[in-house]
DNA sequence: AAAACAAATGCAACACTGTTGCATTAAATT
DNA sequence: AATTTAATGCAACAGTGTTGCATTTGTTTT
């Protein structure tokens, strides 16, 4: 856990530690009440702070699906590469049936030109049913 | 103006014409302070119900970005077919030199198949540098 | 190991956006 | 024109994001 963040380049403290301590806890993306209720006592903009850094240094990701939908999750070991632009190759999945966000690495990434754009990085997003749910 | 309200079965107010001719004004996706910024004299709260009336009719939609980026655009015509989870072929690019976002039609749209996922509908959203900015 | 430095924490305070209830006003229907 | 239905304007509140600042803690240097 410690190394996690020392790798990161993220200064090492108890509260950290049990942040990512959370987030090791689930197997999907989580919002912030669910952090915050597994979280025991903890201050709010300290969170906020803790969340931002973790960000910053590419420990976690932020997924923002249209619809208020807002989660984090944990960035892949090969993520996150100085800039905080880091592409993951993976799509976002938003189950209507759970609610749950799910993380997905694709082999195949769909390859967009255009020719009036320079595309630095893509995101995909989808919708629909879990296997657990449909 | 009016005739756009009556398709999409929107009453005919005042203030909502006033809002559509902000939208109309602009060439690409806005955000809650340009409208503000545009509009003379205002409710905080009719506007934010205008807004999630305009969604959920399918006039406008909602394009959020990860990092707070939040802006409405309007709605291409064959848009919006009775739920609110109308799939625009297109793509959301977001320029990283003048802030703007831009609604882009696609001709293929990536087919994209999920073993364990049933998928209703995807979301392409990009970021890099338009025309202009590079 | 102690001192010096740099960064994280905890608190107050505030801003913005979203959201509901309710009385009033306006639009659509008969 | 009368009735019905929906929009508006206001108060009020919740959640999240954000900054400043004094205090505490982690890290580095001597």
């Amino acid at each position: 856990m410690k190394n996690l963040l020392k790798n990161k380049k993220i200064r090492v403290t108890p509260f950290r530690i049990e942040v990512l301590e959370v987030f090791k806890s689930f197997d999907n993306a989580i919002d912030l009440s669910q952090l915050e209720q597994k979280l025991g006592d903890f201050d709010r903009i300290t969170l906020y702070r803790t969340l931002k850094t973790f960000q910053e240094k590419g420990l976690i990701h932020e997924i923002v699906m249209t619809g208020e939908i807002k989660k984090y999750a944990l960035c892949e070991s090969d993520c996150g590469k100085e800039d905080h632009h880091h592409h993951h190759n993976h799509l976002h999945f938003y189950c209507k049936g759970c609610q749950e966000i799910f993380c997905i690495d694709l082999k195949e990434y769909p390859q967009i030109k255009l020719p009036n754009f320079q595309i630095d990085s893509i995101e995909l997003q989808a919708d629909g049913l879990c296997n657990n749910c449909k």
